[in-house]
DNA sequence: AAGATAATGAAACTCGTTCTCATTTTGGAT
DNA sequence: ATCCAAAATGAGAACGAGTTTCATTATCTT
């Protein structure tokens, strides 16, 4: 059964709060403020189970993981040179999901596109 | 000045010869068989060195990169059940490329997507 | 062959993340 | 309201991929 607790309430309103998106490490610092004393595996093992739950994402960029607040299907742009990640949308056509059912005998049930180039601000 | 070494010759020829996707662990492992006593961290010096010369390229599936002797751009199907990493094309057509844009303000220079689902033998 | 310097191997070290375990909280049953 | 089993917590140890350090070795240029 999963209970209700301050610090996962506290880690899923920081989340839900930021509007840029935060390392698992900035969740941390950011959870202190507001309830001083949790633990590292505390706000871990919650993000953990809010993004398997579906409350919250979780993104692999490079070598940490960030969190994000939106729930619905979203890519990601990230820029080359200052490294801003910005929400996109990169719908695939259904073509493309079947071409690549013919190439590999997948069943597609999902898919996540990340486009590197220059944000706005660096080109 | 890039020096010619049996290790990094070694390193190179077992990522081209796998047809798998193999992690730094197992190309560690595979240059053993052919040249035995090669450390850990000359292994991860080449392979990093190949990917930034562009000659073999460097995938990240979740906490571990793995390797691959591809060297033209391609997207990745990964399966949710046997964990199966096998190569894909997902081309973007143009008008989505031009939605990122217009969305983002991002100058798109590359995108790469992964897909998820059952493989065909775990359907 | 000699010298400059790039590459190597071993081991120590990062750093993000997970595990362990004793203690505290939670929520349903009484 | 109280009790209790189960779930969650916090502190710190542990983990694992990858990187750094540094003394030694190998590679190129002459």
């Amino acid at each position: 059964m999963i209970r209700q607790t301050k610090q996962r309430q506290a880690i899923l309103e920081v989340v839900e709060r930021s509007h840029d998106h935060p390392t698992a490490a900035q969740v941390y610092e950011r959870v202190q403020q507001v309830l001083p004393g949790v633990g590292y595996a505390t706000v871990y093992r919650n993000l953990a189970a809010l993004a398997e739950e579906g409350m919250i994402q979780e993104i692999r960029v490079g070598e940490v993981t960030q969190y994000d607040r939106r729930s619905d299907r979203h890519d990601h742009a990230v820029c080359g040179r200052c490294g801003k990640l910005v929400d996109v949308m990169v719908p695939l056509p259904s073509e493309v999901v079947q071409a690549v059912l013919e190439q590999s005998g997948f069943q597609v049930a999902g898919h996540h596109t990340e486009v590197f180039g220059l944000c706005a601000d660096c080109r």
